[in-house]
DNA sequence: TCTGGGGTCCTAGGACCC
DNA sequence: TCTGGGGTCCTAGGACCC
C-alpha cells in the first residue's frame, strides 16, 4: 500500500492532498484539538491552515509513512521527529490511526484474497501474492491481474497501492519499488542484468544498514558486484549461510514458497517514556507501567486466543543499549499476575545502574488455548508404565 | 531534544540427556 | 594416557522487516 497510514489520514483529510504530512511520533490525537476548534464543519472543510506542523512539534518519536511530497524533503520512515522538523518543517503532522489503519488492512487482504487467494501475510500494509494458479494470472506477465487487484482495491477502499510481479518473492518486492506509488512493474529471469544488478546492495530484502556498511567496506556496491563476488570469498566474509545466500540472492534465486498461514510465536508490548526514568528514583511510576505493560500483553494473549510459557522483560539504557532477560515456566499462562510475577523475577537479574528510556515485556513459545500441547501437565513416566521398544526389550 | 512498536529469525554458549 | 558424539532446550543479543 502506498504511503498507507499517511494515505488513510488523507481519506479523512481530503484537503492535504498534495501537502507534506508525516504520521508518527504521538501517543495522543494531536489534531483533536483542531477537531474542536472546528466542530461545526466537517473533517473535510477544516483548513489545511490549522493543522500541527512539523515546526512545532515537541517529544520523542519517529516518522511512522511520509507523504510522497513529504518525501521530497528527505524525509522517511523510521526517521526521528526532531531531524524530520529540520528537513520540512512545515509539515503536517498527524497521530496514527491504528483502528482504522487495521480496518483498511483487512479490508485490502480481503480484496486480494477474493481474486487471488493464496496470500501471505507480510504485516499491516504489505502482502505476496501467488499468481501462479489463478486464472489469467500470465496474462501480459501478470499485469492484467495486478491491474485488476489495483483497481479492485481502490473501489473498496479508495486506496493506491504498487504491484511488482516477477518469478518470485526476492524479485517481485524489488519490483514492486520500481513505480511508486499506484504502479505496476513487471520483471522477468531475463531483466536480472539490466534491472536488478544496478541496484544497491541494500536494495535486498534482508540486507540491512550493518550488511550495507561491511559490503561497501570491501568495495561491493551494486548488487552486480555482489553477484560478480565468488561465493568462496562471500562465505569467508559473511559465513556459510549468509554468504550463499547473498549470492543467490544476487544472481535473483529464491525459492521460498508464499506461506499463507502461520502461528505467532511472541507476543509483546513495550513503550518509550516521555523522559528517562531511574529505577530507584521513579519506582513508583515505573512500577506502574511494568504492570499494565504486563496486563495489556495478557489481554492480547486472551482476545487472540494464545497461551506462553517464556515470559521476558527488554530495557533500553538512557544510551540506547538494549538488555533483554527471559525464562521459560513449567506451564503456560495467559494470566497477567503470573507474567508480572516472572517479569519481576527477570528484573532483578539486569542492572538498573542507568536511566531507563523503554521498558517492554514479552510472553513466547506460545500454544493455542485449550490445544493438548498448552494443557498437558508434564508428568515424568513411571518406569513401570514404559513399554520397552525393540532395543530394550528383553 | 537524536533514534517507536510489534514482530521474526539467527547465532552462540552452556546445560542436560542418551 | 585419554577423555564421544549426537541431540534439544534455554538464554542473551543482534540484524532485519513493516
Amino acid at each position: 500500500m502506498d504511503a498507507f497510514f499517511a494515505s488513510v489520514e488523507l481519506l479523512r483529510y481530503p484537503q492535504l492532498k498534495g501537502l507534506p504530512v508525516v504520521i508518527g511520533g504521538g501517543r495522543r490525537r494531536v489534531d483533536e484539538m483542531v477537531r474542536e476548534r472546528f466542530s461545526d464543519r466537517p473533517l473535510s472543510e477544516i483548513p489545511a491552515g490549522a493543522f500541527p506542523l512539523l515546526k512545532d512539534y515537541v517529544g520523542r518519536g519517529v516518522i511512522t509513512t511520509a507523504t510522497y511530497p513529504a518525501r521530497q524533503f528527505g524525509v522517511g520512515s523510521a526517521m526521528g521527529m526532531m531531524k524530520a522538523a529540520r528537513l520540512c518543517p512545515q509539515a503536517i503532522v498527524l497521530p496514527a490511526d491504528f483502528d482504522e489503519v487495521r480496518r483498511l488492512s483487512r479490508a485490502f487482504k480481503a480484496v486480494i484474497r477474493d481474486i487471488a487467494p493464496v496470500v501471505e501475510d507480510r504485516g499491516i500494509d504489505e502482502v505476496y501474492i501467488d499468481f501462479t494458479d489463478v486464472p489469467g494470472g500470465q496474462r501480459e506477465g501478470g499485469r492484467v491481474l495486478a491491474r485488476l487487484i489495483q483497481k479492485s482495491i481502490f473501489e473498496a477502499t479508495r486506496l493506491t497501492c504498487s504491484i511488482g510481479v516477477a518469478p518470485n518473492k526476492l524479485l517481485a518486492k524489488m519490483a514492486s519499488e520500481f513505480n511508486k506509488p499506484n504502479g505496476i512493474s513487471i520483471v522477468h529471469e531475463d531483466d536480472l542484468q539490466s534491472r536488478i544488478w544496478p541496484l544497491a546492495v541494500r536494495k535486498i530484502n534482508g540486507i540491512g544498514p550493518k550488511a550495507e556498511a561491511k559490503l561497501l567496506r570491501l568495495h561491493v556496491h551494486t548488487i552486480g558486484d555482489l553477484a560478480a563476488q565468488d561465493p568462496e570469498w562471500l562465505v569467508d566474509n559473511f559465513g556459510q549461510s549468509t554468504g550463499r545466500w547473498m549470492h543467490n540472492v544476487a544472481w535473483g534465486r529464491d525459492d521460498r514458497p508464499v506461506v499463507t498461514e502461520s502461528e505467532p510465536v511472541s507476543m509483546s508490548r513495550e513503550t518509550t517514556f516521555d523522559r528517562d526514568l531511574h529505577a530507584v528514583r521513579d519506582r513508583a511510576e515505573l512500577g506502574a507501567i511494568f504492570t499494565d505493560l504486563c496486563e495489556r500483553v495478557a489481554d492480547d494473549l486472551r482476545r487472540k486466543g494464545y497461551v506462553g510459557k517464556t515470559i521476558g522483560i527488554k530495557l533500553r539504557y538512557d544510551d540506547f543499549r538494549t538488555a533483554t532477560r527471559d525464562h521459560t515456566l513449567e506451564h503456560f499462562t495467559d494470566d497477567a499476575k503470573a507474567i508480572r510475577r516472572v517479569a519481576g523475577l527477570c528484573l532483578k537479574r539486569v542492572p538498573l545502574d542507568r536511566k531507563l528510556r523503554l521498558l517492554g515485556v514479552r510472553v513466547g513459545k506460545l500454544a493455542r488455548a485449550g490445544s493438548t500441547e498448552a494443557t498437558a501437565v508434564a508428568a515424568p513416566l513411571r518406569v513401570e508404565e514404559h513399554t520397552p521398544d525393540l532395543f530394550q526389550a528383553g
